[in-house]
DNA sequence: AGACCCGGTAAAGGTTGGGTAAACCGTTTT
DNA sequence: AAAACGGTTTACCCAACCTTTACCGGGTCT
């Protein structure tokens, strides 16, 4: 399934019809949506923490660009807005992005047209929020990784990891010695929350050891909390710790 | 902790609007924002010590390129300088580089990037690391590049590039060893985001992994980072290394 | 002990990112 | 105007990768 992690957006939007149906394909898609129908309530619901808001340009009350211009007054800067317009007014299309807007989209659109766009702006979003994230080498244990190189190295080995690999490693190292639940975990490192009958990350994370063991069969850093997550230990192994 | 120790920016940008927005939030991020509404202006208050720049192309008075070059001439060589361009302008950027800019952000623009960019020129410019740019000369494992002289070898032999596959291999050289995702790569090269089902940069780098391999078939330097982008490879390029 | 739950993991299945040829398109050159 | 050139888009394909399924074993609860 192609999930998306759950993400919130909010439309402001006077047309019902309009709305019920993107509701319905994005739903699809995997998005939640709320929707307000004129440009108050679209202030008012926009107060709250949405990953990206959809702007009808024309609404009977208030134009978008006064809503976009009162948004962005009320401290809501780094939200992605994105501007739903009538025609290729390339005046609307300037003056939205001035006020701020992120994109803009004009009709008559695609649904996938839409939703490759609402899905670019998220990444986008998302990637400009994690700024100091970026530079991190860790070296914990005999296990190395480092985020520059995209490079982990078990007792100087290179371990070959996928993406997914990488991060929960990353993910369990910067939290070393600290239980990490599977949900954190999952979030971290695909991006998404846990789902019944989910056992993706069980599989991530086995195939993460059996890389680390082909290359340093001492070394068993990461621990099972049985009902709870994962756990990188510093420690030597010591297989179990009688006490 | 977001304090940006008080950097003290310049904007010249003749809207006035937006001038007071970016001031708006970029002073709640901590950052001292004068403005200039044009050119003329921007050029007189240019001479004060800022950190950093921010300059827009389009003004109605002179064009930001012809101010970058004044700025430039009156020994402010070192302030680093960011052009805020309109949509995936080609000429802007290629403009704007040679004349010194150190970073350019096109429209649209989230402000989260706007403030990241912000941040990491001033990061950069402290470390005194130029970013891009200057007079170049690049040799890392058996491939040179010039970019007085606009031209790249591979194992001596000359490469053939175009203007864009030598940006995209200059880039990458940079950084060297280092994974160069794909968005900044595209944005480095290519001086705009990358969009969905952009497949645009993976071109050029096939091509420019073609022509390299034309000339000295050994040589496979460039690495893909499924997921992520593309790194420049200093070691041999010895497969897998055993043990 | 029996029933249940949780996690390990092999294997199968499904999805997708990226390589690349070729068509397309706007510019520049001849 | 034709040809050349370079960048972008499209389309197809495959291997890499992620997810699901299924089975198993050990731990835990009753």
């Amino acid at each position: 399934m192609t999930e998306q992690a759950n993400h919130h957006l909010l439309l402001i939007d006077d047309d019902f019809n309009l709305g019920q149906l993107l509701k319905e394909y994005l739903e699809i898609e995997g998005f939640k949506l709320d929707t307000a129908h004129n440009g108050a309530d679209g202030i008012a619901k926009a107060e709250k923490d949405y990953d990206l808001i959809l702007l009808d340009v024309m609404m009977p009350d208030m134009s978008g660009f006064e809503v976009l211009k009162i948004i962005r007054q009320k401290k809501q800067i780094l939200t992605p807005v994105l501007m739903l317009t009538a025609k290729g007014d390339e005046m609307d299309r300037v003056l939205g992005l001035e006020l701020g807007a992120d994109d803009y989209l004009p009709k008559p659109y695609s649904h996938r047209e839409l939703v490759a766009r609402v899905k670019a702006l998220i990444r986008r979003s998302q990637m400009d929020m994690s700024p100091e994230q970026k530079q991190i080498h860790l070296d914990v244990g005999g296990i190395e990784l480092d985020t520059s190189t995209h490079s982990a190295k078990a007792e100087g080995n290179i371990l070959e990891l996928t993406t997914t690999e990488f991060k929960v490693l990353q993910t369990l190292m910067i939290e070393a010695n600290k239980v990490v639940d599977k949900n954190s975990l999952n979030l971290a490192a695909l991006g998404r929350r846990i789902e019944a009958y989910d056992r993706s990350i069980d599989m991530h994370v086995s195939n993460l050891r059996k890389k680390i063991q082909a290359v340093a069969p001492d070394l068993q850093r990461i621990k099972t909390i049985r009902g709870v997550g994962y756990m990188f230990t510093d420690e030597e192994n010591a297989a179990e710790e009688q006490e």
